[in-house]
DNA sequence: TTCTTCCTCCAAAACGTTTCGGATTGCTTT
DNA sequence: AAAGCAATCCGAAACGTTTTGGAGGAAGAA
């Protein structure tokens, strides 16, 4: 039915032994078996069995992208879409496969991480998405599982991460911000179980220090990520403080509750509040008016992250840490162009 | 290092059949040697190898998701996404996994479909996202690799599908407009290579037909299902046909490009020209103004898909044909409602 | 001639499971 | 006492590879 080495080892009226190591490129093979070999193979439509090669071989040239949460609301920020079309990029330029294990939390207490990577015999996995304080990023991290964490920054033996410079991403909103003459600028920040808001924040305190603006706790507020729980703050805030011209979001989708909440109050975008957020998701484009955010390129974060695990894997990472740059990309929600 | 079943074996002082047939529940093992097998399992940490079972039983509980051309910008429509989400889910409900191919037109030179597949030991595999006219389409379905396609009807003894009635949808779409009082009614198709780019022409001209509106065929264009093509086209259109008080897109990128395109000329969306559009992005509720359109559940295709074709691998389907609903979201871009 | 060396090739073990075809024991029936 | 049966267990083969440690020759060196 199906092809094995062992048929065409008949065929050839060679050894498997043989027509293994023709077929792997081998040196002590002769080049004319060698040939004889490759096009029996080809005749006989010949496909490796990967199962038994990794059996033996002890390793199965994939990986598993371990996501939390990939639910069917989770579509909206593509975020996690971006890093696997990276990830998946990377992962077939050099013949590896990639495996999606995506956790919900029912399922994180039947198995965990390791056994889920154990029994899927993946060579190693990339985690996003995994908040700080999840015991399983514990676990896994312990383990000997070679892995590279997005936006968490761990390193030891077998850890690597890639992330960008988040402070230096919030400094350049925040310096956009105060070059506009804004003074009294609140900032709806992510959860604290995310390392990214913690830089965030800080990014955000040191553009102020640098401007010589004092800085308000008051006027940071927890939108935990959420479009509605950003609304909700950005209402709260704008009516406690009116004299606030300006928000600085860690999220796209917030700042999108942010203006929510700055169109009920009535006030104009960018002439009365202006809004800066984070990420460059889709929508930040088609909102009215555009909204001014801090790109990173999630895309090329997955491509570096399983560049990373696989140079990881095959010994020749020669850092296990990688920062990517982010970009500034103004639109109209901060400075309208009259032109 | 890693416990394998030997390992439980000889601490169970039991043969390795026994283990086997112990934790994989045959009746024929004494209860308690088989809760002492399961203890001593769980102490040691055992986790059974995927490759090795999968050798032997010739099957690897892994499914293939096959979609063409996942690049950085096709994270633009959240379709593949949502199909994969649902995927994933019914993957993981039914302890499969679910391992994805991207072919890009260089890959699929050097390696087809088949054996992809065949390589990596799926046991079956989606394909979303292929032409009809794809030369390899034509190599899976007449392989017999178990697969479902998405939307795209073609049924045999190892291939299902799952689609949405897409007659049916652009009819929904086209009755909305002609309710309204719409009488010249463009349309934006996609390219004619998909499937439903012919299914919903159809549905339009059907439409058409029972509110006795004659069918105009210059009226309708090719859009590709890009945004920037249906917006040359529906510029076109409008200023050759400046009677056209609607337009029908076959997708909601397209129907993004058509409004620029409205705008640009200076008419108003829906006073002047109205859109619908089809497939209910993200996007599609965050325009201005917000687009009425034909929603499908993507996510549900997916999940489907997933059960289908796993149903299909256990002998246990009893069809190999999923047709799912469409639902028409009134928005703003074709009726205003003041109040 | 005898000893090396190089080039080709191969038999067999190993990887971790599942499963087939018994084997053993103790009990019940005849 | 012999035979039959149910319950419980096990040895060994099989799955399709890779790899180890050589074997067999031919050619060159001493």
């Amino acid at each position: 039915m199906v092809t094995t080495i062992k048929d065409i080892a008949k065929a050839a009226g060679v050894s498997i032994t043989t027509v293994s190591r023709a077929l792997n490129g081998y040196s002590d093979v002769n080049e004319k078996t060698r040939q004889k070999i490759i096009e029996i193979a080809k005749q006989l439509n010949y496909s490796p069995n990967t199962l038994a090669r990794g059996l033996v071989m002890n390793k199965s040239k994939t990986i598993g992208l371990l996501v939390s949460g990939l639910t069917r609301e989770s579509a909206k920020d593509n975020f996690t879409f971006e890093i696997l079309s990276g990830v998946n990029q990377y992962v077939s330029e050099v013949d590896y496969d990639m495996v999606l294990f995506s956790t919900t939390s029912t399922k994180q207490r039947e198995k965990t991480y390791t056994q889920l990577c154990r029994e899927r015999r993946v060579d190693g996995a990339i985690l996003q998405g995994i908040r700080i304080d999840d015991p399983y990023l514990q676990e896994v991290v312990e383990s000997d599982i070679p892995c590279v964490l997005i936006d968490i920054p761990i390193e030891s033996e077998t850890v690597g991460y890639v992330t960008t410079d988040n402070v230096l991403g919030a400094k350049k909103a925040v310096r956009h911000l105060l070059a506009l003459g804004h003074r009294d600028i609140a900032m709806i920040n992510g959860y604290e179980y995310a390392f990214v808001s913690e830089q965030r924040l800080r990014g955000f305190c040191e553009a102020l220090l640098e401007a010589e603006v004092p800085f308000r706790e008051q006027l940071v507020a927890d939108g935990a990520f959420k479009e509605e729980k950003a609304e909700q703050e950005a209402l709260r805030l704008l009516t406690g403080y009116p004299e606030i011209t300006a928000f600085f979001c860690a999220s796209d989708l917030m700042a999108l509750g942010a203006m929510k909440a700055i169109k009920k109050l009535g006030k104009r975008i960018p002439e009365d509040v202006a809004v800066v957020g984070y990420d460059d998701i889709i929508l930040a484009s088609y909102t009215t008016p555009p909204l001014s955010t801090v790109a990173q390129n999630q895309f090329a974060m997955g491509y570096e992250a399983a560049k990373l695990l696989i140079e990881m894997l095959e010994g020749k990472a020669t850092s296990h840490i990688k920062v990517l740059e982010t970009e500034l990309k103004v639109r109209e929600s901060t400075f309208k162009n009259h032109e």
